[in-house]
DNA sequence: GATGAATGAGGATTCATTCAT
DNA sequence: TATGAATGAATCCTCATTCAT
């Protein structure tokens, strides 16, 4: 009767359920698998339109042990963000063990590649439009953290001086980064032409602000 | 008995049945006044956790007027897709009437400004996320007469010579201005800092582009 | 202001409303073509999923005017079934006048005859099988009035001399005639077969009857 | 997930969903008596005017679980058509086991006295006069089903041998048979003389047509 | 008198969640 | 522990009827 990943919001009452992590190996896979079936219908029909059942159905779990794993719906969308934000952050400091003295270039180039390389998780945000609540609240947590992760690859970067101009910088490099994905999202339409130029985006604010601060 | 604005899709049944345009005056308003709310609570909620009835409610009409003006609450949706396309490209096309002869920093600022003017309208891709169908394409449709109003923009700032480059540029930009709205929203947080950072990566693109291109 | 056709029943209220008799021969004539298209429709989808809307859609009359006439859908059930009962009157008048003196299969082909000639309007029992309350009480009303008529007929063709068992053939006699037009409906497909054997059980009957009794 | 009883129209999609069998003896006594409610409130107030929370109500079902095994009140309407065909059919079985080297006397009240004993069933095709759709056409294959059942029972009767003029008396003695019911129905106002006419034309018909040709 | 917009009670249906087996 | 039948609140939507114009 474990529960864990119990929310600490200051403005909510604690004891809001939240999803069960499974023992076993067996119960870790049906999670996941559970979760998978999960995105994928949140995606084609939205957090509101999707069924326990149909997810129950798809992810051929019966609908009694999606409960145990899950006892609401949007424990689902908590675990999702969860399990998203733990792919993202250690996304992130993949890039920064890399980051140490690359180019302004190179960085903005590492970056677009492992967006482009991380793309197919489809935006969460986007997905879970409704489900009510904190999800959208967790999500800026989770764009909090990935921040502090961009601000330690600038620092990387620029050969471990932090500076307080890479903080403003994290946001708006995050959000360009998403234009790179979104870029990527219509490749079949302009051949790439979309993707290079959001590189180039890239490229030049982080050759612009690196220099200029450097 | 009268039905307007219904689709026009190649790929669809051309009666799918959209919402009504209301003959008497009162009814134009009250059909703006259900807008307003179905938007706030498609903000609030989703657009699939939306209920009928509490839009009904909260925006003071019966439901069976409500389902008179709007059968279904999809219709709803596309109603506000077209209701903002229209105040959008309004927007852009008095944009591309100040544009002429602008340098490439005023043009940026000129975005930049009637950016945030606009924000109050929240992102409808994002607010109807779940609104099965055609809203999303419909979106979609809507972006590209945006784009070519940018790619208008440049032309007129760039003394009337269109450029091929400038197809391209136009996505790029427009979402740039989304990275200006979404940082307006954290205004309070960081008192303006983001906006005048994504304003000063909407410069440094069309500096860059525009000169060099010029 | 009139209110006519009021019902009379030992069991009712007398004032539940019925229809409204128009003053004018276009009112009238409106009338008749509402009854027309509600038959037409309570034949295709029943009593209960007609709409009065559809009513006067198809009848060219808008719903207040048609709600001026008819203050209740069952009010024109009420109608149908009172102008039903009218026609079928006049009908058995008709016959019982020709029916002097004809000999048992005379009269027996007489009835068939007439039968088959007023088979176009649909069964109203069965169409208007749910309009809860008096249709069906009146409508048994009405088979009284014409088991009247049909022993009217008999005692006519039996040189006037009215004989108790005439009292029970009535009610059978009626229902050999919708055997009758039952099979006349079935003619395309059994060639008119099914009609000959009908009206041959009439003629048995009624040579039978009339026979062992004379 | 089993869906059985699905409809096989030539002109249909074979995927129509219909009821659904139960798979438990509970649920299986729960249909049974959902169906006789439904059938009561069919009979009293029609199936256009019947709803599925007094179905619900009455035959002390969830309305959830009522909509379990009948997804749409149709479904009511298929089931409880495809019940009573089915017990028609042993019903006629039976009769024809009995029916050989029965004279035409006996054939005459074999077939009036289990259709006064079968009757407690009301006339379907009237009580679901607009269960728009199929039911109807489902009733006209029934009555084809029945039609074939009587030919055996008149064959049986006359020693075996088939003729073909007992296509043509089928329908007409199911008719017989119906007004039979029908007078049985009015037995508290006459005492029992409409039965007693109505199977005395049985037997003249039978009598006279198994004679004539025999 | 005629019109059709407005009303809201009421009906069919869905689905998150529980619980007996 | 696993299953899926059962539950009923809540939803979308319809339509008979009224009433302002």
């Amino acid at each position: 009767m474990q529960r864990i990943k119990t929310k600490h919001h200051e403005d909510e009452a604690a004891d809001i359920p939240t999803w069960r992590e499974p023992q076993r190996a067996r119960g870790r896979s049906r999670v996941n698998s559970i979760l998978d079936t999960a995105l994928a219908i949140f995606t084609e029909q939205g957090f509101g339109a999707a069924t326990m059942s149909e997810i129950s159905d798809r992810s051929k779990t019966s609908i009694g042990s999606l409960y145990r794993f899950f006892p609401t719906k949007e424990s689902i969308a908590d675990a999702l963000v969860y399990r998203h934000s733990v792919r993202v952050e250690e996304h992130w400091k993949r890039i920064a063990l890399r980051a140490r003295d690359l180019s302004a270039t190179g960085l903005a180039d590492a970056f677009v590649d492992s967006a482009l390389e991380a793309r197919r998780d489809p935006n969460l945000a986007f997905v879970l439009a409704d489900a009510r609540g904190d999800p959208a609240a967790r999500q800026r947590r989770n764009r909090l953290a990935v921040h502090a992760l961009i601000v330690e690859c600038l620092t990387a970067a620029t050969g471990g001086e932090p500076r307080p101009e890479y903080i403003v910088m994290a946001p708006i490099l995050l959000r360009l980064l998403e234009i790179v994905m979104a870029a990527a999202d219509e490749k079949q339409t302009d051949d790439g032409q979309a993707v290079s130029e959001a590189r180039a985006v890239v490229r030049l604010y982080l050759a612009h602000r690196l220099q200029s601060t450097g």
